[in-house]
DNA sequence: GTCTTATTGCGATCCATTCGCAACAAGACT
DNA sequence: AGTCTTGTTGCGAATGGATCGCAATAAGAC
């Protein structure tokens, strides 16, 4: 990743820090340092993995800390909570567009995607039936497709 | 539900118990019981629940037996498996056609819906960045439109 | 620096789900 | 029906992710 890249995560992390104080959030070295390691992460670590990369910088920093700190910032719109099919929760930082998620149910990965067309066509079925829509989860579990022997 | 529908649906699950048996499964009155009760439900109950309806036919049944019997079933593509928002599992029989699903968020109430236009979206997606779809879940977390002053 | 009060770390606790194991019972074979 | 094999059951204990209560601590406002 570029310098530039990471001059702007650090920004950002500066900006979401004083947000977060002026909504009466204290920003403590645990969630400092939780805010750096979510604002670093091009993947979607779980609560346990955000731990471990957290007690680099905060040696000590307890797990009960890492899920309420994980909480808070869901709730504070900072990071989204991800729930994928029987394993346990995933984070990642919610400064992104919105975007959904494939999963490769061989190695774990997860690619993200977008699809404005199937937006749409959700937002039209939800309407029809009367109901607007609150939030959505759209989850393809995915295999790579077996090498084709003529391009397609 | 009309008598036709309790005969097909006695029908079909006797036919599931066919194939089970034949499968190496045995039918034990637990298993009859929880299979009747899945193929009554017109709704997506949890572990729980199932335990409670199965009690009736099998007093004294287990919650580890229905745990047990859910999992056995769910692997055979008998019934299956959904996990909503962080809720306990909820069932289905697996004999309708596919289907996704809308949960009311104040309610709690599942509502099926299906869209081909959908499907077809997500099989491109997949397969433009070299996927095949194993499987996929889309959920509408939804609230009831206010009611409009005029129609619409 | 001091004070208020949100936050921490610890261990205990919760909840859904799974497991180990001895007793039991399907269902196949006589 | 009787017997045998082996899949199933019920029990209680155990798991694993996540949350909670509480006394000690430390943000950050004055």
């Amino acid at each position: 990743m570029a310098l530039g890249d990471m001059a702007t995560k650090q920004q950002r992390t500066e900006r979401f820090e004083q947000a977060l104080r002026e909504s009466g959030v204290r920003i403590t070295r645990q969630r400092a340092a939780m805010l750096r390691v979510l604002a670093e992460a091009d993947d979607h670590p779980d609560a346990v993995e955000l731990h471990r990369r957290s007690e680099v910088e905060v040696p000590g920093i307890s797990l009960s800390t890492v899920y309420r700190t994980l909480s808070a910032l869901e709730e504070k719109g900072v990071i989204q909570r991800h729930q994928f099919d029987g394993a346990s929760a995933r984070f990642e930082h919610a400064e992104t567009d919105h975007h959904d998620h494939m999963i490769d149910v061989e190695t774990g990965d997860v690619i993200e995607f977008c699809s404005d067309r199937i937006e749409k066509l959700q937002a039209e079925i939800a309407a029809e039936m009367g109901y607007d829509i609150v939030h959505h989860r759209l989850e393809l579990y995915v295999r790579k497709k077996p090498a084709s022997r003529k391009s397609n």
